[in-house]
DNA sequence: TTTTACTTGTTATGATATAACATTTCATCT
DNA sequence: AGATGAAATGTTATATCATAACAAGTAAAA
């Protein structure tokens, strides 16, 4: 058991469950989930929170590849595009997707004591940004194609620290 | 009459208004409304768009301030701490706050064609994100303190131009 | 008026991200 | 299998965004 986003959880087997519904994903959309997309993926798995492109790049460049800022930045590139990961804004950091395959708009909590990284699993996710902007959109012309969430704030072991 | 976020709207005494709207918000919080702090949230509100860093950056050093980055840094962590203007995650850029002094969280429409960004003057805006959250955040034990949503898509004349 | 906090000036550097182009690999068609 | 066009990668260089650190000045409070 270790420690993922705020909560106690076993994931042993979720790296390759995840990397698994990845490949059977790409090969359903005829994407090349090629060795470096893999690999990225699997990093972002293991450490199931959210990592810098460069932090992305020491990994892979401890591990031979003689890795510049594009491998890494094209490998992430990929993943968000077809929703394995997904970009932290107030971050500029990359997780990987808590539930890849179904639509969703990202909606993070975000700790600013130890920057663990949660993504809620609402699935109003999916319909609350459009449906809070919706008025306001239509009203401006606005046409919403994606919508993030990031909440800020202290997470269970950050507030208790605090306190 | 002006282009403002995606509409039109006359500001010829906006800004006058929003730097007194600041001034007295900032001699009751005895905070220092200084040269450049002003400087700068008139540049923001003159431009009325998300501008980065280095083009407030560029038009201070225009003006004759031999101005280095963490000039304007400071001047926007200034602004951005007090409500009087927000980042832009998504475009790494900062806007004057369309409606300073209501407390809100900042939704923001940001146009993918052409980087204007609108902000939702949602009375929502201020509770609707800690609403989605709200069960997800208690069932995590997670404390939200702020939050920003950002979406992303094209406004009305990105879409007249694409289709 | 001394002291204290805050603000600014300045240099240097760190962190994040992309442009551009040559090369290789992959998918597909014949 | 071989041709071919699309996609991915390797690599160099550089663009863009942001902060650390410290000296000097200015304003507010005691």
């Amino acid at each position: 058991m270790t420690k993922i986003g705020f909560g106690i959880h076993d994931h042993s087997h979720c790296i390759a469950s995840a990397i698994h519904a990845a490949e059977v994903c790409c090969a359903r959309e005829k994407l090349q989930f090629t060795k470096t997309r893999r690999r990225v993926l699997e990093i972002l798995l293991s450490q199931h929170k959210a990592l810098g492109a460069y932090e992305i790049l020491d990994q892979l460049a401890a591990e031979g590849q003689n890795a510049q800022p594009p491998v890494a930045y094209r490998a992430l590139d990929f993943l968000v595009s077809n929703g394995f990961a997904h970009k932290v804004e107030k971050l500029n950091a990359y997780i990987a997707c808590s539930h890849p395959g179904a639509e969703h708009a990202p909606a993070f909590m975000i700790c600013r004591g130890c920057n663990a990284v949660h993504e809620a699993c609402l699935d109003t996710a999916n319909r609350a940004p459009k449906g809070m902007f919706g008025g306001a959109a239509q009203a401006a012309g606005f046409r919403i194609e994606t919508a993030v969430i990031e909440a800020s704030g202290l997470c269970p072991a950050c507030q208790s620290s605090a306190a």
